[in-house]
DNA sequence: ATTACTGTATTAAATAGCTAATACAGTAAT
DNA sequence: ATTACTGTATTAGCTATTTAATACAGTAAT
């Protein structure tokens, strides 16, 4: 894993086993790699894996069965609610951010929409 | 100023620096207050204040009179620049963001649209 | 019971971010 | 030159994050 500056790992990780379980790449009851080959993949020790875990542990989006391994909930409303909090969390950073520039909602809608055209033409990023 | 978790103060610093310049309270050419003011201000440091000074500085959009103080550049395209590049940071963040929720471009413009009609009528926030 | 997996806990050390106190240096007015 | 502002630098200490090494504990197969 390629880690971003100035966010801690261990949300990075937690981000990651997000994106999984919404991509469908572990699904419900699915058992997650154990931390020891977690912390190869994600390139971080074992005690930071632990900690990403933790509040997954604590929200019910992974249980665990000790000496087993840890697995995916298999309440899938919990993991829609989850996902929807997740994209709501990023809409609301989003468009705060964009406010606080001075652009209004409309001006944000544009914004939005000229990047996403835009996106395929331009190769200069 | 109330800061976020997990994001160092002096890019919170940086980023309200920014926004005071993009909204129009600091136009080019004002004098910004002073580091003490600063630290008061945002109740940091100096030296919080200082390094979060420092990336504006290089990047010119401030510039600094020794035993003056610092001041806005009047440079101004280079102002319109930096909003503009912060604007599409926040835009690929975002959009980075969702598609790794698994969203497609449309129904990411689909949930903003949704997001911004639903504020004002929803206050369980 | 031994082996080989699981998760968990503890301790120590390195680093980054932040604060606090203090000192130094340039500007400008009195 | 003294006073009162500016920015700048240094030192020390605290906390959070991260790593590393090691140990302990549950599960399951041999």
């Amino acid at each position: 894993m390629k880690f971003q500056d100035n966010i801690p790992i261990y949300l990075q990780i937690e981000d990651n086993l997000y994106q999984e379980i919404a991509l469908g790449h572990l699904k419900p009851g699915d058992q997650l790699p154990s931390v020891r080959q977690l912390a190869v993949q994600q390139t971080a020790n074992v005690n930071t894996v632990q900690r990403a875990l933790r509040q997954m542990h604590e929200r019910g989006i992974i249980f665990t069965r000790r000496g087993q391994g840890n697995f995916v909930t298999t309440d899938q409303k919990l993991l829609a609610q989850t996902k929807q909090r997740l994209v709501t969390e990023q809409l609301a950073k989003f468009v705060a951010g964009l406010r606080d520039l001075g652009l209004s909602d409309a001006e944000i809608e544009a914004a939005l929409a000229d990047y996403l055209q835009n996106k395929e033409e331009e190769q200069d990023d």
